[in-house]
DNA sequence: AGCCAAGATTTGATCGTTCAAGACCCCGCC
DNA sequence: GGCGGGGTCTTGAACGATCAAATCTTGGCT
């Protein structure tokens, strides 16, 4: 076929199509990324050879130009032992999903602790290897935020910026609250007269929010909230003791912190059950209380994963239009029939 | 502070220390990535203010140069609703951790299919935005290897080449056959007679693996050992079914496919249950099993991620040293004793 | 005919690095 | 005293794209 220079199998690069078509490196060029500066006959030409050749630009090339690596990075953390963490998990995959329909990449880190993260997360900026970066798990005294913001490194966070009197990067959370304070009226209103509440230790930021909604919850009921709620650790026996404790001071009905709570709860609340929705709800929706019929409160983490992107997408551009958004939002409370323990 | 030329606050590159330094960029480059060739006095000048200036190389500008992006494609699965993919979660968690330890970074794809996956990972490859990829939930028919080895994109299996006569990549595994062995051993040598087991439709490679360790345990003790087994979908409520059934067949043990199965199948043996370990062994160990204290058979995804990204590397390294790698690591036996039933 | 503007295409520089030679210096050796 | 050679450093080109500006075409208007 080719005649002319001995064609190697190279992959095309915008100067051997430009060679061969007989126009300039910019023709090509603009064909794919101003096409209404080319005369619509040539653009055809082109575009028809780079069809067959199958050209893709380089990424890098185009990178190294424009100094956007069309990428974000996202941490991710350690195991952990936690039944719940499938819900950050699928906050990564629509993340992933998100990124990608955008033309952006997710890239993973690892880091031990918050200082290091960050200092890596400075370093791939400044060698251009990110555009940005989603931060999740957001506690008490984070400092990420505020240093990643005065670096420049363009962020977002999925999660409150828990205890700082002023956000300084734009964030995204699920209102916890609310997701407790329905559960809450569901039981009073399925005709409890009174809902209890496991709580994880104050330290977090997570649990004293979804704490607060019960409270607002069962504020009419009780002027002494605290003799309603027992506090322990994450843990399936913990939820378990508490939940006995609170069923010998009389209380028909629990909302959980958490599910690894929740399915320590239902193990003592069964007893006795005698089917239909078990009057425990606990949170985050896992996949063992869908699989065993619990009742929990889902969070809506496609969503989320969507906002973050584009907020952090909008902030690339560069479209600093207004404050740092802020957005919260709403779960849903998921009802469903006892099915294991039933059996 | 600097006179001459109205220094901007950017950030500096090779040249720009360069100048400052009154050497040639190339020098600067040899400081970096060959500092035997660069006397020890100018190295230590060039070091001083390469760390003073927190300068850093530009991974696009080296990327361009050398052609290689350091960075590797993993395919993230959509969630799905298996209590068991926290396995997956921690290898690729491990993937991201070894890789960067090695300078290199994990770049998350999603793909609706194992089609796109192909023709994405092409184009990345191509584009020059990955190096390589790592392929997980191999499966029968799956064409994904040889089209990507014919294209001679570096890739490495997380599982092994079901059905194929031949494998076209390197593999790592975890040796499922092993671990129902070897707890089908262990109820055996406990005292029970016989040991049943709850079984995937066999259209799982990683299902009939799993079944054949334990038909290799249980092969001494009968002939028909399809009457020892129950074929059901992977889920809470099926396998508490099969295991009821196996149960009114007589069966006191069983080994599960899977942990969702082993956690019906425990609900349905707990009964009358008298402490102690459950005769019920699952696989994968994951969150809930541990919690609940279910036995179950764990797989070793630390070491798996780590061989994966070792053969991956050397693929890159270009170290072509005899046949394909082929690794299959074995499991180990968790044994648990019941902790949330016993409550 | 002459001239300006818009349309279409080309030219040259640039992003930041590494590769491949070339230049220079100093020494020892025949 | 010229020559080879190792050690040190510099020069110029390349990687593949985009940006900025120059050039060539065309056509309409006076």
């Amino acid at each position: 076929m080719g005649a002319a220079k001995g064609s190697k199998r190279d992959t095309p690069t915008l100067m051997s199509l430009a060679r061969e078509l007989g126009v300039s490196h910019q023709t090509v060029s603009n064909v794919l990324n101003n096409p209404e500066l080319v005369k619509p006959e040539t653009r055809e030409r082109v575009l028809k050879v780079i069809r067959e050749s199958g050209y893709r630009p380089s990424a890098v090339g185009r990178a190294l130009r424009t100094s956007r690596s069309m990428s974000i990075a996202l941490r991710l953390r350690p195991s952990g032992d936690g039944v719940s963490r499938e819900v950050m998990d699928r906050f990564v995959h629509h993340l992933a999903e998100g990124a990608q329909a955008k033309g952006y990449r997710i890239q993973l880190i690892t880091a031990p602790d918050d200082v290091d993260e960050v200092r890596l997360l400075q370093e791939l900026f400044r060698d251009g290897s990110i555009d940005g970066t989603i931060l999740t798990d957001t506690h008490f005294d984070d400092l990420r935020p505020q240093v990643l913001a005065s670096e420049g490194l363009p962020t977002v966070s999925f999660g409150r910026p828990w205890g700082a009197s002023q956000p300084t990067v734009p964030w995204v959370d699920i209102d916890g609250a609310a997701g407790t304070y329905q559960a809450t009226r569901y039981l009073l209103e399925a005709g409890h007269d009174t809902v209890g509440f496991i709580s994880w230790p104050t330290s977090s930021g997570v649990g004293e929010d979804r704490r607060s909604g019960w409270m607002r919850g069962v504020a009419d009921l009780t002027d002494d909230p605290a003799k309603w709620m027992v506090t322990c650790q994450d843990s399936v026996r913990e939820g378990a003791a508490a939940a006995a404790e609170l069923r010998s001071r009389g209380f028909t009905a629990l909302v959980c912190a958490g599910d690894s709570l929740a399915l320590g709860a239902a193990s003592v609340f069964r007893v006795d059950h005698e089917g239909g929705p078990l009057p425990i709800v606990g949170f985050d929706d896992s996949p063992v209380a869908r699989s065993l019929g619990l009742s929990s409160i889902s969070q809506p983490v496609e969503d989320a994963a969507a906002q973050a992107i584009s907020i952090l997408l909008k902030l690339l551009r560069g479209d600093h239009d207004g404050p740092l958004e802020q957005l919260l939002l709403p779960p849903s409370l998921r009802i469903r029939d006892l099915e294991l323990f039933a059996l």
